[in-house]
DNA sequence: ACGTTTTCTTATCTTTTGTTAACGTTTTGG
DNA sequence: CCAAAACGTTAACAAAAGATAAGAAAACGT
């Protein structure tokens, strides 16, 4: 755990902006809450049976979530820079997380607990800006979300490949396949065949 | 547009009590601010290409998200009684829905404007207790959608459908199955497929 | 550096789904 | 009340996906 860089803090500051603008001194008081954590490849954000006490924001690198099921890792979910990180639910409910996170690569991630949320939001000074905060990443959470399930009705296992491919993130291209062939809705062999596929079509 | 009864603004107060809780003031200033709209069947409650501008909580009866896609009726999504309903993408950032909500059957909704719930956002008395009710309904969609998604990547159509016909919700009974279809991820005719195979199996 | 594990592809076979069309039934609107 | 539209099921065929297994290549740990 380390102090924040003016980099990562202009980072942070700019991925909240379109929701909530702090002035000078709510922003210096915001930014003794939080901290910024390095995590190397496969180490944990937060871990299934336990209850998430953390937010993140990520500042360089990505994560996955999954989760175990017969013994299978199964993967639900990715978070890329400037992507909000948690199992909010288990976060926002106290309740243990039902999924894993974990690095995909070494990464940066702005980190607030819990109960720093918790002093801010009991701190007259800041409880009005972070409840617009939680609203703010449970939206983020949302909206995605929302593209995910419209994404599953709509196109077909072959259109969402595509589409999460021009995303362009590189580590699509270092991530085991069956990775995405999870987060896709399939099985790694059938996106082989979809992959064979498009070769073949160009 | 009726004035509300008691019992549904009791079952809205008991809606919100797990997350916002108002004090007889602020309750009596926040009833002021919202309305109870009786709903025909097949009667729009949003619109695609057109903001939405209201945010509802179902008393009695239920709706169904729909889109148009190619000239087909695609239904995304439901939400039955003492669930929130809104095109909620639309209400937070001001551009058009992209999808249609109609009543499903006659229905009671409680209806809360975009220019009410600013107006309750700029009142000091109701302010914090909005934010926090902003955060409750994005975090409902959020906990449905996650749902939603994972049972895309763990279930079959199969068992999404058995899933679905075990919140016992009537109305269920009574739609076209091809909403249901849809809501499922597959065509009308798989669907009816998979209830004859249902059937047979038992 | 080397043996183990993981990863990706390919093949085969089965199951499921999509597509289109047909047909009888039900619902709907005028 | 009647014609038109919508609906649900079924059939037939094609396309896609799941399951399983096998083999080669790459990555990993010690």
């Amino acid at each position: 755990m380390d102090a924040l860089t003016s980099a990562q803090l202009g980072a942070l500051r700019r991925g909240m902006e379109p929701y909530v603008v702090f002035n000078e001194a709510e922003w210096i008081v915001f930014i003794q809450h939080i901290s910024v954590h390095n995590f190397k490849k496969k180490q944990l954000f937060a871990e299934a049976g336990k209850v998430c006490n953390h937010v993140g924001f990520v500042l360089k690198g990505s994560v996955r979530y999954y989760h175990i099921k017969d013994g299978a890792d199964i993967t639900n979910y990715f978070s890329f820079e400037n992507d909000y990180v948690s199992s909010y639910t288990s976060f926002l409910t106290g309740e243990p997380a039902l999924n894993y996170i974990e690095a995909l690569e070494p990464s940066q991630i702005i980190v607030i607990t819990k109960k720093n949320m918790e002093l801010m939001l009991n701190n007259p000074m800041l409880a009005y800006r972070m409840e617009r905060f939680g609203r703010l990443i449970a939206e983020h959470y949302l909206i995605c979300y929302e593209d995910r399930v419209s994404s599953f009705i709509t196109q077909t296992p072959e259109e969402r490949y595509l589409k999460l491919l021009e995303t362009g993130r590189e580590v699509l291209q270092r991530m085991p396949q069956h990775y995405i062939a999870n987060f896709l809705g399939i099985t790694p062999v059938s996106l082989s065949r979809i992959r064979k596929r498009i070769l073949t079509e160009k």
